[in-house]
DNA sequence: ATTAGCACTCACGCTTACCGAGTGCCAGGA
DNA sequence: TCCTGGCACTCGGTAAGCGTGAGTGCTAAT
C-alpha cells in the first residue's frame, strides 16, 4: 500500500467533496481519477485513511468526507494552485485606480470576497512612522478638544481627549500654537521628546500631557485596529454546510470584532506566508465549522496588518489561498506606494 | 358585521402570527383573544379580510396570516406602543457616554439592532454648515492631491483631487497659504464666493478649481453618504421566514449601501416620523420579503440623516417603531450637543 | 499487494393511509 | 339583521411500509 497513493486518495477525496458537496465513494473515485486502481484497492487505502483520522463517513453506507485533520494535511502536503489568470487582471484593475486609503481598504475585501467567494476580512493597515505636517486642536464643548494630526505621507488622524477643566481660549490658542511648533517636521522618535519636553514647559496645566500622548499616538500609527468584512451572503448561499442558525453565529463572531482581531494575529505570528485555520483549531465554538486562510501585508515586506478569507470547511484552500496570498502582495505595494 | 371587530380580529391576526409565526385559525383565535364571539363569527370577519385582501390562507386548510397590506393596515390604522422602560434606559446608558462622533454612530447601530432584534441601519449624520477652521493641503505623488478641511464644530473632512500636472513645490506652497487665508472662518455661503474670486485669481492653473469645489464641498457636509449596519446575524435567527437562500440576497443588498440609502430617502420625504415600508412596497426583489422601519434624525428637529431597522415582513411593527422613534430621537439631542 | 466477488447496511425516495386543524355554508335563533 | 351551532369537505403533515442502490467490509484468489 503505497505512501504516494493515499495522499493521492486523499486529495481526489478532499477535491471531490469540495467540488460536489456530496460524500464521495470508492467506485465513482475509481472512474473519475487516473489513479488506474480498483475501487476494492481504494476501500482499503480509505480504511487505513480512517484509522489515522484524516476522513469519515457520516453514516455507514455512504462515502467518505475529510475531517479537519484531513484537510489540513491535504493543505500541508497536498495543495498547490497557481493564481488563476483573470483573477491576476481583475486584482491589477480593481485596486490600481484606488486613491484614498479608505479606498483601498474598501476595494480590497469587495474584491477578495469576489475572487474567493467566501467572506473577506481586512484589517485597516497599521500605518508606518511618518513625520507630523500640521496639528489641529478644535474645541469640543467646554472640556474636550479634537486632536486632528495631517502627517506628511497624508494620512489624517483624529483623536479625542477630555481636558479636565474649563480652558479659557487664549490659553487653548496659546497653547496650539506653541504644539504646532513644537510638532511639526518630527517623526514620531523626536516628537516624543519634543512633546514631552513642551508639555513640561506647560507643566501647569493638566491637560498638556493627554495632549501630546494622543499626538505622538496619531503620529505612531492608527489608534484603535480596525476590521471590516464583506461578503456576508457567500455565507449563506453556502447553505448546506450550515444549519441556519449557526451562520447566525458566525455572522455575530465577525461583528465581534475582537474574536476575529485575535485569531488573525495569533495567525500571522505562526508563519510569514499564509497561514490556515481549520474548524475546531478555530479554537471557538461558533467557528467551528469554518475555516480561515489569512495573511500579513504590509509596505517593506514587514507584515503590519492582517487579511484573510473565511468559509465553511468544505472550502477550496489551494484557490483561497492563492487569491489571499497575491491580494496581500499586491495590496502591500499599494500601501507602500501611497 | 361591525367595522371595528372586524379589525380587532385583523389586528389579532397580525399578532397572533408574529408570535407564533403559524397561521392562525378561527377557533384558537376565539379562544385565546377577548373577542367574546364563536369562531363562526371570526370565520366570516375572515371571509370579508380576505376578500378585501388584507390577509390570505397559505393553503386550503390553514388558518390566515397577513398580506403585506394586512401589516399596512395594521401599522397606520391599529399600532400603538410605548417604549419598554428597560428600552429607554438601555439607550440612555449606550449612547451617553460615547465621544467621538464615530463611536456615537457605530453604538447606536449595535443598540438598535439589540433592541428591535433586527438588522439595524444608520446612516451618518450629514452635518449642518460650520465655518471653515483650517485648510491643509497634502501631496500624494505627483499629481494628486489630500484636502484636509478642519471644520469649527470638530468634524475633519478629507478628500482626494486630481491636480492634473505636475506643480512645483513652492506654488503649490503658496497656494495653500493664499487658500487657508481665503476660507478660514467662513461659512459655506460666502466661502462660495471667497474660493471663487481665489481659484479665479489662480485662474492660470488649472488645479484652482477642483481644490476649491473640494474645500466647499467639506465644508457643505459629508462628501459621501454612508450607512452602517449591524445585527444581520438577526436575519439568520429569523430562519424559517426565510429560505436560506433569500438571506444571500438581502445581505448582498445591504452591502450595496447605494439601494439601502434611495430607499431610505424616499421614506423620510414621505412622513417626519417613523416610516414604514412592508415587503413589495419595497420594490426590491430581494427585499420582498422584508419590511423597514426608519426615521429621520439631526439637530434641531430636522431630519437630515437617517436610521431604521429592517427585518422580515412578519415582525414586531409596533416594537420596532417605538425603539426606532426613540433612538432616533435621542441620537437627535446628542448629534445637538456635539 | 491487488483484485473480484459477495453479503450486508442503511439513507433516500416513493406510495399509502390517517389524522386533524381549519374552512365554507346553511339553517335556526336572538 | 346579525350571530351561532352543526356538518361535510379539503388538504397539509406525519408516520409507516417498501424497494432501490450506493457504498461498505471481508474473504479468497491472483
Amino acid at each position: 500500500m503505497s505512501e504516494d497513493r493515499r495522499s493521492a486518495v486523499l486529495r481526489a477525496i478532499v477535491e471531490g467533496y469540495v467540488a460536489t458537496s456530496e460524500p464521495v465513494g470508492s467506485k465513482a473515485l475509481a472512474e473519475s481519477s487516473a489513479l488506474g486502481v480498483s475501487p476494492a484497492t481504494i476501500r482499503n487505502d480509505m480504511a487505513s485513511l480512517e484509522e489515522e483520522g484524516l476522513i469519515a463517513q457520516p453514516h455507514t453506507s455512504a462515502g467518505r468526507v475529510p475531517t479537519d485533520a484531513g484537510y489540513r494535511f491535504f493543505v500541508d502536503h497536498l495543495a498547490a494552485a497557481a493564481l488563476q489568470d483573470p483573477h491576476r487582471r481583475a486584482i491589477q484593475t480593481f485596486l490600481s485606480d484606488a486613491v484614498d486609503l479608505n479606498d483601498v481598504v474598501e476595494r480590497s475585501v469587495r474584491l477578495l470576497s469576489q475572487l474567493t467567494r467566501q467572506v473577506a476580512v481586512v484589517q485597516y493597515p497599521s500605518v508606518r512612522e511618518s513625520a507630523v505636517r500640521r496639528v489641529e486642536l478644535v474645541r469640543i464643548g467646554t472640556e474636550h478638544a479634537l486632536v486632528v494630526v495631517v502627517s506628511a505621507d497624508a494620512r489624517v488622524e483624529q483623536s479625542t481627549v477630555a481636558l479636565g477643566a474649563a480652558v479659557p481660549d487664549e490659553e487653548f490658542e496659546r497653547a496650539a500654537r506653541e504644539l504646532n511648533e513644537a510638532a511639526v517636521g518630527l517623526t514620531p522618535a523626536p516628537l516624543q521628546t519634543s512633546l514631552d519636553a513642551w508639555a513640561g514647559r506647560h507643566g501647569q496645566v493638566a491637560w498638556a500631557a493627554p495632549v501630546a500622548d494622543a499626538v505622538v499616538a496619531a503620529a505612531r500609527g492608527g489608534t484603535v485596529e480596525k476590521v471590516v468584512f464583506a461578503g456576508a451572503a457567500n455565507l449563506a448561499r453556502a447553505g448546506a454546510d450550515f444549519e441556519s442558525d449557526a451562520i447566525g453565529s458566525v455572522l455575530d463572531a465577525l461583528e465581534e470584532q475582537v474574536v476575529l482581531l485575535r485569531l488573525l494575529h495569533e495567525m500571522t505570528h505562526e508563519s510569514p506566508d499564509v497561514s490556515v485555520r481549520i474548524g475546531a483549531e478555530m479554537n471557538n465554538e461558533a467557528l467551528a465549522r469554518t475555516s480561515i486562510i489569512a495573511a500579513g501585508y504590509g509596505p517593506g515586506g514587514d507584515a503590519t496588518s492582517l487579511l484573510g478569507a473565511l468559509g465553511p470547511t468544505r472550502m477550496d484552500y489551494p484557490g483561497t489561498m492563492a487569491a489571499v496570498r497575491a491580494v496581500a502582495r499586491y495590496l502591500s505595494r499599494v500601501v507602500e506606494n501611497e
